[in-house]
DNA sequence: TAGATTGTTAATCGATTAACAATC
DNA sequence: TAGATTGTTAATCGATTAACAATC
């Protein structure tokens, strides 16, 4: 094990070993080697080995890896050994999409808080918490040492709900807003913005040797 | 220009250039260099500069970039000068929210079919389209000329539905299921579960200086 | 002309993969 | 013991950034 700073590329993959390796016990499987690993994951085996070097000497020589113990290191690191309190910020339909997704529960994230402008909105339940105005977001976070949000505001909007997060004590943010947010070093966020994600799939749609670019005239 | 092969990573940063060239020409800025570009989407200039220039000149020495013309190469390049039909499989909060953004639409992305496997959910409507039942899918997508198809079914159900489409001919897949998916080299997949994405921002949340895994005992 | 900014090469940085001694 | 598989070093690969001549 050493002490080098971890890489996000590596942290990002920890939750996808985790997510595989759940799999394997309701399967009852007990070992696992990284070579299996690889193979379903479509990762590297030498891949997986050093991300996992970096944290510990998790498996054994000739055998692999225990499968609870290396989930139990896994949630350890990720943190998910301890409850972590979520809001959402937008309840609009991505929001009550993902305030049902309770998947996180499991892996002790809890959306403990919604909030969002629109007065229809405010006092209804989604998922059995109640739609809070947005006024109420800083004392709400505060109260129920919230660490992450999520934003699922218009793309408009997000910027000022960022801040907001960040001065009542954020330190993560997920954001599905269309933007780029501005933030300080230490906030860390995720872009989840899916129109991104689909229009760069157009891409791959065609055969770039039928099509020059550099020749296209307006 | 050159004629080498572009990389994902390069090719996912086009969406993000092009929404942000949209907004300018909204607040009717003509012009835009590689410093402001990469100052709002914090983004070193020189990789915006290489980005772009793999596709050809499309700057002005002292000038910048003329942000109409930056706009429809990149719109040129994503193939999004012509209309690409997109299928949705399940009809879920996921499904239902997604198909609801047709923030698509402005970039002639269009979902033309949506499908789900639920009795209760066939039949009605969403966002105007018509829920199928799953097995109309590949008579539908062939029809349709459907080249992008949008996975939101649980991730128990997500490689059977991808192999379906595939077979239906589909290109390309935005993956929301938990799951890594199985597919020929030619399909491209990009996944978008966001609940990895969610975990991984858990590690952020504490100093490591504080924690050492290592020695953590069971 | 002077200032600004591109396109591109070279340098740097970082991440992935191969290889293998250690060892279960 | 023989076979399997880890942890880790070294090699490779690829992506980012710096620097600058060209030029608007």
């Amino acid at each position: 094990m050493k002490s080098e700073k971890i890489s996000d590329a590596v942290v990002r993959r920890l939750p996808v070993y985790l997510r595989f390796l759940n799999q394997l016990t309701m399967q009852e499987v007990l070992t696992v080697s990284s070579q299996e690993l690889g193979q379903k994951l479509d990762l590297n085996p030498a891949q997986i080995r050093k991300d996992l070097a970096y944290f510990g000497d998790f498996g054994r020589k000739g055998i692999g890896y225990d499968v609870s113990y290396l989930i139990e290191k896994i949630r350890y690191i990720l943190n998910l050994d301890q409850q972590i309190n979520v809001a959402l910020i937008g309840a609009g339909n991505l929001g009550q999409a993902l305030s049902n997704y309770n998947a996180y529960l499991k892996d002790n994230m809890k959306i403990v808080a919604v909030f969002d402008t629109y007065e229809g909105k405010i006092g209804t339940s989604i998922n059995n918490i109640v739609v809070q105005p947005i006024d109420q977001l800083t004392d709400t976070i505060v109260k129920n040492n919230v660490k992450i949000g999520i934003i699922t505001v218009p793309g408009s909007e997000a910027q000022r709900v960022a801040d907001e997060l960040i001065s009542a004590g954020i330190r993560a943010i997920l954001n599905f807003a269309p933007v780029i947010l501005k933030t300080p070093p230490d906030i860390r966020v995720h872009n989840a913005d899916f129109t991104t994600d689909l229009l760069s799939l157009a891409y791959y749609l065609q055969d770039k040797d039928d099509k020059d670019v550099a020749s296209h005239e307006s």
